[in-house]
Formats: structure tokens, sequence, C-alpha cells
DNA sequence: CATACTCTTGCAACGCGTTGCAATAAGCCG
DNA sequence: CGGCTTATTGCAACGCGTTGCAAGAGTATG
């Protein structure tokens, strides 16, 4: 693996980054600092980094992609379809789930990548009220 | 609501569609038969005849919309990120963990959309082994 | 420091899907 | 039937992301 300016970059930018970002995103805030900045590098690194656990994605409620940097724990994400908003889910919330899924069907969920969508307990309260 | 050809088309490749396609592979089975299709206009009957029920979308592994003709039952599905298969999640199967999700947290999961990764039953062994 | 090896980049083209807008045509009503 | 209203279409442009390929540049080695 080979140590360049693009890459030095793209790290320099998600370390100042918390939180979910966008490829996207991302080549903007890049193309403020280098506006030579080339979508097909960032992708690519992205895929390089995942590889090697600098950041890890999992996909917003369009199916996009949205990278986490320097993921904690493997956690994944709930989205309420009706107001947008969005959350973690902790790794306690899940185990009864993955625990269902491997007991039951054998399979093993991989949680950092779980996104699961519908309707959350304020909306769902303004809806029946 | 008005009762165009091109809508008339897509619910006739539809018809003969079971299990689940998506949009571009619509597109191309609609160029088969007529080659003036435009793919907005696919795309948008798509999104109206989700709102009245004939299609449901979910995300396939690369979170690529895939809808699912005449949607019986609400149902999730599984992707093994290994093998690249993938299977319907029964309602049995999800009931806990649509429970669990409305008992701690208040969320509403939609099932329809909910779309999990993973390793199946048949990789994990193979990996271990 | 020079050389060579090969990983990485940038480019251009592509694929998929979305959107604004003007033209078209469904469906209603007299 | 013929005209009117407005939902729908087709087009063109765009946004996001991916890929093949040739040129460029890290890095190891002597
Ligand atoms: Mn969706
Ligand atoms: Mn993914
Ligand atoms: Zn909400
Ligand atoms: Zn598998």
């Amino acid at each position: 693996m080979r140590w360049t300016p693009q890459r030095r970059l793209l790290l320099e930018v998600l370390d100042g980054t918390n939180g979910h970002v966008t490829g996207a995103e991302l080549v903007d805030r890049l193309r403020a600092v280098d506006p030579a900045t080339t979508p097909s590098t960032v992708y690519r690194t992205l895929r390089v980094l995942e590889e090697i656990g600098v950041v890890q994605h999992a996909h917003g409620r369009d199916g996009r992609e949205e990278f986490h940097v320097r993921p904690a724990e493997a956690h994944g994400h709930l989205h309420c379809s009706s107001c947008g908003q969005s959350w973690e889910i902790s790794p306690a919330d899940a185990a009864a789930t993955v625990q269902a899924f491997r007991d039951r069907l054998g399979f093993d969920i991989d949680l950092s990548h779980l996104s699961v969508g519908g309707t959350c307990a304020t909306c769902r309260e303004a809806r029946t009220r």
C-alpha cells in the first residue's frame, strides 16, 4: 500500500468528520481543499480504507452508502420514513435479533451493515393521536 | 389516475414477472416489447404502483431498489455477502425482532423494506471448517 | 542516486436513476 | 363529437458512483 497525497488528504478530511458521511459529501469537502480531487480516486480509496477498518459503510434510507469514521463497535441504524431521522442501534438492542437469526436460520447478521426502516415512536404517536 | 399505454404495458410485463426485479431490468424487458420505452416514465410509474400497493420495493445487497410484484405479505430479505444468495424472511422469523424493537424503542419496523446482510449457514460452516 | 516494478491516479465513458419543463393526450362535460 | 383541464409523457440535463485503460509516481533494491 502506497502513501500518496490523495490518500493523506482523505484521511485528514475524515479526521475532521464525525458521524456519517456520504461519498459525494467527501468529494465536496476534498475539493474545498484541493479542487483537483477526482471522484474515482476518492471512492476507490474509501473501499481500501474500509478493507483495513478505517471506515465502514451502511446504507441510508435511500440505499445510498454512508460511511462511518473509525467505527468503535459495530452498530446498525434505524431510519424513520416519516420524519427522516436516524438513530444508531445499540449492540444491546440488536443482541436478541442477532441471536434469533443465528439460532433459527444459522444466519450471522452483519450488524455494521444493518439498516432498518420504519416509523419512530414520536411519529407513530403523532399519527394515532 | 389515467390509463395510458405505457402503464398498461408495464403492468403486463410485471404480470409476467415473479419474485424480484430491478428498475433497469424492467426497462430492458419493456424495450423488448416497445423500444420507445423511456426510463423516467418507468420509474415514475413504479412509484405510483407502489403507492397503490401493486409493487413494493426493498434494497438488494448493493442498496439498489428491487421491486416485488403483488406482495402477498410483508417480508424482509437476507443477503449473504459471501455467496451472494438471498432469502425471504418469513413473518414468523421476523416476529421476535419486530416485537423487540417496538417494546424497547417504540420503533415500528417496516418489514417489507427490511434488508439484512451477513453470512449464511453454508458459508459460515465452509469458512470455519 | 538511478532503476525497475507495480500500485495508484486521472480521464473518459458508461450505467442507473431523478428532475424540470414543455408538449401530449386522457378523461370529463356540455 | 369537440373542447377543456390537467395528469402524464418524453426529453435533456444532471447527480452519483463504477470501470477500463494508459500515464504517473511510490517504494524497494542495488
Ligand atoms: Mn427504500
Ligand atoms: Mn453495502
Ligand atoms: Zn419519525
Ligand atoms: Zn452464503
